[in-house]
This record gives structure tokens, C-alpha cells and sequence, in this order.
DNA sequence: CGCAGGATTGATATTACTCAACCGTGGTGG
DNA sequence: CCACCACGGTTGAGTAATATCAATCCTGCG
């Protein structure tokens, strides 16, 4: 697939903003980026958490809609709307990457819509253990409780109490910092 | 643009289930259409409301993972994926669709985090009355209580004590059955 | 007329939010 | 080097919003 060039950035770098020029598809290459918007009352949200293959916007033209921000050191390759279209292949690739996404979002508009707090924090982590896991259910979290909260749309304090109930049963252990190891059932 | 047919299903038809070989892609040509999944424990989640312009689903190969019914009597046409990828206009037309479908799901992402029952209630019916609604501001509801509380994350009851409370500050306005009249104000 | 399905309304329970105090850590400057 | 500060995180008490449970009301239809 043609592309354009290569970028390196650093954790929480910010990749693009709400409002910047749509040109190249950005597709990420290795590391995790997390999604959001601004919205008018100055709240943020979170909409989704991108992993390694994953586009991180799909305009072609205008402006962009939402933030995205590196959560660790990532690689970005950008690829030109237009090559991608020109073949059949990868404009076949890329209706399958939107579709993805659209499931993705989907699945978050099910989680909010009936899940209990504890249940959108599971669907949360178990995400961020997708996108961020090292191995074995071992995975590191450089989310603020706020960003988490502004993911599954609690509030952070919520997503506090939660966490220490479930690092009281052996849910879920703090190895270090940001270090979290799920329980073997989970990691599953 | 290359369409293969275009059929006509009546008031409640179900156009399409979860499961189904996915095939040609279904735009709506005329009336409104409800998106929904049923969920493990069998219950309903709306994800979407679709009026002429939209497609129904995306799916090019493999099963389409959601049900699609009939509000209205509706027209649709169905399109070859493998004709529209093979020109460069079409195929940059079908990615603006699913843009703005991705769009609309993160607008529904928004309303479920941090909206209060009033407030989504009236995110819902204005995208109703954009769907469904004939001028200034009337509309027809062809949805049950549980529709809409399937959309917006709610219960029936709280869905029907928002209508009612509406109806007496003059909000929203009976006209006829299932048809309202939204005051002034909200309608621009 | 009676029934069935949806809608409405009321009383109560529960969940998560709000407000507020306090803790821990990493960074900075005296 | 240590004190202090800023920022994120934790914990507690009380409250508010919405869910739940349950009774009753329409309305269309057989």
C-alpha cells in the first residue's frame, strides 16, 4: 500500500485536533492512542481507544472532529485517500477498517446504554487490555481515572470505588504505578 | 450509480435480521427505518434511526449483525459493494456514508454518557422528527415506549413520565395517536 | 363484551452522583 | 536536602435521579 511517510511521536503527544485539516489517513502502526472529543459545555469524551491497525480518523476532506492523543509512544503511517480509493483492494480494506470502527462504537453505545458501572469498567479494561496488554492479563494503564470515566461515562470517583473494590477481592492486583495483572479468569 | 433493484416493504416489515448472508448494501430511498441488536440476554438495544439517503448496513461478505425493521412503509435499493468500490466516485461516496453513520454513532455515544433523561429524550425526538417528521415540527411516532427507551438507554416508565410531563408544559403536543406537534421554540 | 398489548401513574428502592475532606507522589525552589 | 505545592487519587456522608415493582388505564380487535 502506498504511503506517504512514517511519524514517531512520544506519549501524550497529541496526534491531531478537533478542527485540524483532514489530509492523509492516519493508521496506527504500533502503540495505543485514545480518542475524544470537546464538547460545547468544555466536557470531555472519550470515544475510543486505538490500537496497533487501527485508522485514527477517516476524513478525507474538512476537519477533523475529534482529538487523539498518543498514550504511549507510537508509530503513525499516513496514507492519501485518493491512492487508497484508486485500487479496488484497499478501498476494499478500508470500508473494512470503517466497518470495525463502526462495530466498535457500537459495542460502546451498548455498554453505556444498560451496563452497571462495574460492568462498563470490565468492558473498559478488558478493552485497554487489548490495546495496551503486555502478555497474561498484564497491562499498563496511563489513563487518568477522569479520561476512564470519560470513557464509560461515570465519574471518577465511581471508577475509583470500583477499582479498590476490586483490587479488595483479587480482581484485578497494582503491580506498580499504572501496572495492573487481571485475574487468571479474566485474562481469558 | 449501478442498482440491482429496488424493493418496497410495508409498515413493520422486517428487512433484514442479524445473521443474514450479507450481500448487497440497502440504502433507503423513502420512509424510516429502526437498526437494532438483540443482546445475550435477549434484550433490545436501538442503535439507530434511518430516513432516505442512509444505507442500512455495510456489511460486503460474511453475516450482517443487526436487525433492520420497517417504521414506515419504505423503499430501498440495494447496490453491488463490488460496483461501487470499482470507480473512484462511488467508492468516495460510500466512505462519506459510513462517515457520517460513524458520526451519527458517536453523537449517540455522547447523548448515553452524560445526558440526563430529559436530554436524551429530546436528542431522540429531534432526530425522530428529522427522520420521520413531515413539517414544522410534526412528526409521527411509529415507536413503543420500549423502542425509545431501547434507544436512549432508559426505562419505558422514565420515557413515558418525560412525554407526560412534556404534554403538560406544552413541550410537545398530541396531536392524534402517535402523532405530536413540538412547540415552536424547538422546532427551528 | 372481554381480552391483549401498550401506556400511564404511584410508591419505594437503589445506584451512582455530588460535595468535601484527606492522602501520596513527583517536582520545584529556597 | 528538605519543605512545599500541585495534581491526581482515595474515601466518606448525604442526595438526587432513575430503576423497579405493581396497580390501573386505554384502545383496538375478535
Amino acid at each position: 500500500m502506498a504511503q506517504s511517510l512514517i511519524k514517531t511521536y512520544p506519549k501524550k503527544a497529541t496526534l491531531f485536533a478537533a478542527g485540524d485539516a483532514a489530509g492523509a489517513l492516519p493508521k496506527l502502526l504500533s502503540g495505543a492512542v485514545i480518542l475524544y472529543t470537546i464538547l460545547p459545555d468544555g466536557r470531555r469524551q472519550v470515544l475510543d481507544l486505538a490500537g496497533p491497525g487501527d485508522f485514527l480518523h477517516f476524513e478525507t476532506e474538512g476537519e477533523i472532529d475529534h482529538f487523539a492523543e498518543a498514550l504511549t509512544e507510537c508509530q503513525v503511517a499516513s496514507f492519501q485517500a485518493s491512492e487508497l480509493l484508486a485500487s479496488k483492494d484497499t478501498a476494499a480494506f478500508l470500508i473494512e477498517q470503517m466497518r470495525e470502527r463502526l462495530a466498535m462504537e457500537r459495542r460502546h453505545i451498548t455498554m453505556l446504554s444498560r451496563k452497571s458501572a462495574s460492568e462498563r469498567l470490565m468492558d473498559f479494561v478488558l478493552l485497554a487490555a487489548d490495546c495496551l496488554g503486555e502478555d497474561e492479563g498484564r497491562f499498563d494503564l496511563p489513563l487518568t481515572r477522569q479520561q476512564i470515566a470519560d470513557f464509560t461515562g461515570l465519574t471518577l470517583e465511581t471508577v475509583s470505588r470500583t477499582f479498590a473494590k476490586w483490587q479488595r477481592d483479587n480482581t484485578l492486583t497494582r503491580l506498580a504505578g499504572q501496572t495492573y495483572q487481571m485475574s487468571g479468569a479474566l485474562a481469558a
